[in-house]
DNA sequence: AAGAAATGCTAAATGGATTTAGCCTTGGCA
DNA sequence: TGCCAAGGCTAAATCCATTTAGCATTTCTT
């Protein structure tokens, strides 16, 4: 951030500067130099001199004193992080838009904002505590950091928290443990013997729950330690990278849970560049937190998808409380599990990934 | 949109149906009622009435009053299209948070606000030539009948366009027919004798100069009609239900541009399960606007990937607009190209699509 | 030449909330 | 009893821009 500097231009100045009264200014700013009878020569004069001082017009100025819908523009946010991935705001800012399109009045009209900050780092956020910039927010990616920080924190407007639980506010979350198990049965039930599974180096609640719940499960149905691989982020880059060097030092994979899509995405294309066939080397679990991920060849099997549902959820909790009415503190989504191809594993075609064959078929070269 | 209800409720309401100064009603709102030494039976009276009464604060009036940044926000938006893919969108914002976030001063903050209207309808799009909402916007996505409007009307904030040029209006583009033109080149290069395009029912300035510079260039240089399919969105499944259908029509597919990527994953999927082999049966060209066309199966060739360049460019113009620098009235980009795997058509592997062995090892059944 | 009309501008009210200075009680203490 | 301090609140200024009513001039009309 640069240091402060000197106190903004108002119509004032600029009517001083001229020799006229800020009405006149006014007039020529908002193009009603016309209508309003300003001199040509006048008109020019307050632009070269709005253009000269570097005027910048008070949109809150201007909104108070516009008689209409402005004055009652209803400013929301969603806040996530820049490491979040993008596909998870586009649709929390998606169904955001669409609710406020069906809530909008003749005199009530919405803005949504996106509001980001670097993970980890909320309480860096500057403006965040001030009461001044939103009726109410959305809040979610968030890191435990963060939500330390939330927790502390009194946020002076509503705000619907996603994928944590923090006191005293509303939030929305997938049901505890679901993701991680189910995924742990559905490796296992895909005969697995080695699942393993990939993350972000920064977790979420969310993710940070996923991964517990998964290895958790892994050990007491198999008594065996599952794998875990840690990726730099939750590029399909970096998650390629680590999954290559994982099978590189000779430990075991055939069965892998990706907290998240885009890991998956980065694990198919190392598996394919090894020869190895999914599922029938490596069953593939993700979340389904990108709309792609049935058209991943093989489809993906997804255990939640919950962003969705969460912020179907999400959104009008966040209505109910900028109306003022009462809003469960917790809402838990148990997200729908998709058995698509990546975990199909048929029981009468043993492992052959070693066949020369079908994995020159299969790699297209 | 609702019809307008009654006048909205400010703090002078409060005051008066509780019997209280502004003042007292202020400093409980505010939560500042402890310092300001507010009796506790007061600050309930307050509360209950500002409930009661259904009080949202007005961001305008706070924001004019509080003597800080907040009186020199910035807003600036991003407009885009319900219909719009939403990586575009994604992008498009990443860029501009990462600009506002180097450009924030300690008294200077900014706000980014999406906002979304439905294809081909700006014009119905409510408080769009307010000029008290923003100081500039960036403005994407747009059909025809959006570009006709944003050239009529004056826009009362900067704006930049992005992928239609509109006269006096600072825009950023695709450098003309390179797009359409490079893709049918790569796919004739590739041996293709029924290049076909595959595009949305709704198209854009830039997706339609994409089409046509395709089919004319194909036109040109093998005295043949190209094939066209018509999708009814951009989503892959409607995608691949046009292709699947053309296909069944019996007419001759060996190699596809897909004006959008969303399309080319959708047509995956199509010629996998048709056992069709790609790049060896089928060619396919996208336009790399995901972040993900490298990591699909066969990794896509891309022509394009112009959205993230064209968003590097408009945002800092929009920064020299609202500093009321001057701007070029046109910033054409160009592409970079990838060639990957999709188009890679080994000379010396004849077509092999009717292999019975090929497909079923590549569908993974 | 006198009134009408057009021209070019200003004064002042207004929108909603915040905050500072300060007023009036009441209670405590010497 | 008299004075001070604390408690509880209010009046009024202020933030910036817009807009209405209206005041001087000047320019036409007839």
């Amino acid at each position: 951030m640069k240091p402060a500097s000197r106190p903004p231009v108002t119509i004032y100045e600029i009517a001083h500067h001229v020799g006229v009264s800020t009405a006149a200014v006014s007039s020529v700013l908002a193009n009603r130099h016309v209508e309003r009878r300003i001199a040509p020569a006048t008109v020019e004069r307050i632009r070269q001199a709005a253009h000269a001082l570097g005027y910048v017009p008070n949109m809150a100025g201007r909104r108070l004193r516009s008689q209409r819908a402005a004055t009652r523009q209803i400013d929301l946010a969603i806040l996530t992080s820049f490491e979040a991935p993008l596909p998870l705001v586009g649709q929390a800012l998606h169904a955001l838009q669409r609710a406020v399109e069906v809530q909008s009045t003749a005199d009530t009209r919405y803005a949504v904002a996106i509001e980001m900050f670097h993970a980890g780092r909320i309480r860096e956020k500057a403006g965040l505590l001030d009461a001044d910039r939103y009726h109410g927010v959305i809040i979610t990616n968030t890191l435990p950091e963060d939500d330390r920080f939330l927790a502390e924190a009194s946020l002076p407007y509503p705000a619907v928290i996603l994928g944590r639980r923090i006191a005293g506010r509303c939030c929305v979350l997938e049901a505890p443990e679901f993701v991680g198990r189910r995924s742990a049965e559905i490796l296992i039930e895909s005969g697995c013997r080695a699942p393993t599974v990939i993350h972000g180096r920064l977790l979420t609640h969310t993710t940070a729950d996923r991964l517990d719940a998964f290895c958790r499960t892994i050990r007491e149905r198999t008594r065996r330690e599952p794998g875990v691989i840690v990726s730099d982020g939750l590029h399909p880059h970096q998650a390629a990278a680590a999954l290559e060097q994982h099978c590189a030092h000779g430990h075991p994979v055939d069965g892998l849970f990706a907290v998240t899509d885009s890991l998956a995405i980065g694990a198919y294309r190392v598996l394919r560049s090894l020869g190895r066939r999914i599922p029938a080397d490596v069953a593939v679990v993700g979340v389904g937190d990108h709309e792609l991920a049935e058209f991943f060849d093989p489809a993906l099997t997804t255990v939640a998808g919950a962003n969705e549902a969460m912020v179907a959820e999400a959104v009008p909790l966040l209505f109910r409380l900028l109306r003022g009415e009462p809003v469960p503190p917790e809402v838990l989504v148990v997200p729908p599990v998709f058995l698509r191809e990546s975990t199909r594993r048929p029981r009468s075609q043993p492992s052959a990934g070693k066949d020369p064959a079908a994995r020159r078929a299969r790699t297209g070269r």
